[in-house]
DNA sequence: GATTCGTGGCG
DNA sequence: TCGCCAAGAAT
């Protein structure tokens, strides 16, 4: 013991935090008491196969519960096993990704795969350095999978846990710079490495269920807005609670202001076949089909539609009718798209885009984006 | 470190 | 309606 005071390393947590640490077992009791009582029964909850676990984590990822679960589900059903992903078809995976976004997600978790089956024999890396080596794998997700798959007491530090340390430790830096994120991760590291040590026999999972406690925490009590304070397990230990600041944690700072963008969209029917186009690698929405579009800078009551209709296809359809608009946005930008819809006599000379021709039947197959998606719902 | 990558839920 | 935000990663 007091060797360890010989070695006298400068400590891993900062003096501002020597207290929360002490608090910390507290805390980690209280929070796992809670998530036993109060965890919901979602799906991926009922297994401990970490390729389920892992299938969960990069569709959550900058997506909520609700929209996940029924993804989750058909995901599994098609393909129930690693070596499944492996080996199934790229358009497979996409149309089962369809509508999630980050669609790069998908594509490297195919590559993962493959990557287990080649480099670790088709068994999911158990360590975490292996893991965090995967394509598509950070450290929030390499350390979701160590402590949820297989209990390792591995620290997360997603938006649920930024919210969750911020306020209990009150922590007005901005959490998104360097030196703020460190000390989360180290508080967050605290945390479950303080779980670990409470492990009894009757209690085998506490670094999977401490870490999942912090983010469930996050998702039903510890909520951006009108928070459940009073019924929070470790409100006594809250700093911000006490102090009256919980609504204003996290400091993240401004937002990047949204720009609204418009584009002209054409659907051209011809012998029951409408026209699409795949967008090409290196831009939004890589590898989905749309319907022919261009971005227009003008506020649309002066627009020359023949002319437009002229840059986009190659040739003009003879009449155009409106068909819908479409809203949406993505990132930063408001997209307004207005759709239209013509016959198009003669074959369009094209671009260098991949075209198809496809009916009805073939579009519903192909992965669309979700603004073109609702363009398609008006056929 | 700042940007980019989608979409939908919710107040 | 509109802005914020969601089990982040890659570049």
């Amino acid at each position: 013991m007091s060797r360890k005071k010989i070695q006298s390393r400068p400590p891993k947590v900062g003096l501002e935090d020597r207290q929360a640490a002490a608090s910390g077992a507290a805390n980690v009791e209280a929070l796992l008491d809670w998530f036993a009582k109060n965890a919901r029964d979602l799906p991926w909850r009922r297994t401990r196969d970490p390729y389920a676990i892992w299938v969960s984590e990069i569709m959550l990822q900058q997506t909520q519960v609700k929209t996940v679960i029924p993804y989750w589900e058909r995901w599994m059903r098609s393909l129930p096993t690693l070596e499944a992903l492996a080996q199934a078809k790229p358009e497979e995976i996409h149309k089962l990704w369809e509508g999630l976004g980050y669609y790069a997600r998908v594509r490297n978790m195919q590559k993962a795969a493959q990557q287990i089956l080649a480099e670790h024999g088709g068994k999911f890396p158990q360590d975490y350095g292996l893991i965090l080596a995967l394509p598509g794998i950070g450290r929030y997700t390499a350390g979701a999978i160590a402590s949820i798959a297989f209990n390792e007491p591995k620290p997360i530090l997603d938006g649920n846990v930024i919210r969750v340390l911020t306020r209990l430790f009150d922590i007005a830096e901005n959490p998104r710079e360097k030196a703020t994120n460190g000390r989360l991760w180290r508080l967050s590291e605290e945390l479950v490495t303080s779980a670990f040590g409470l492990a009894t026999p009757a209690r085998t999972h506490c670094c999977s269920h401490l870490n999942q406690a912090l983010m469930e925490l996050g998702a039903l009590i510890c909520t951006p807005k009108q928070p459940k304070c009073l019924l929070c397990p470790v409100r006594t230990n809250c700093v911000a609670y006490r102090t009256g600041k919980v609504e204003q944690l996290p400091n993240l700072g401004p937002r990047t202001a949204a720009t609204s963008r418009n584009f002209i969209a054409f659907v051209v029917e011809r012998n029951g076949r409408f026209l699409v186009r795949q967008r090409p690698v290196g831009v939004v929405n890589a590898h989905l089909w749309e319907f022919p579009n261009l971005e227009i800078t003008t506020n649309g009551s002066d627009l020359d539609l023949q002319a437009v209709a002229q840059t986009a296809l190659g040739t003009a359809p003879g009449t155009l009718e409106k068909l819908c608009t479409v809203k949406h946005t993505i990132t930063r930008y408001r997209i307004t798209l207005k759709a239209f819809r013509g016959v198009l006599p003669k074959p369009a000379k094209h671009s260098n885009a991949e075209e198809r021709w496809f009916t009805l039947l073939e579009l519903k197959k192909h992965d669309i984006p979700s603004a073109h998606r609702r363009i398609f719902e008006h056929l």
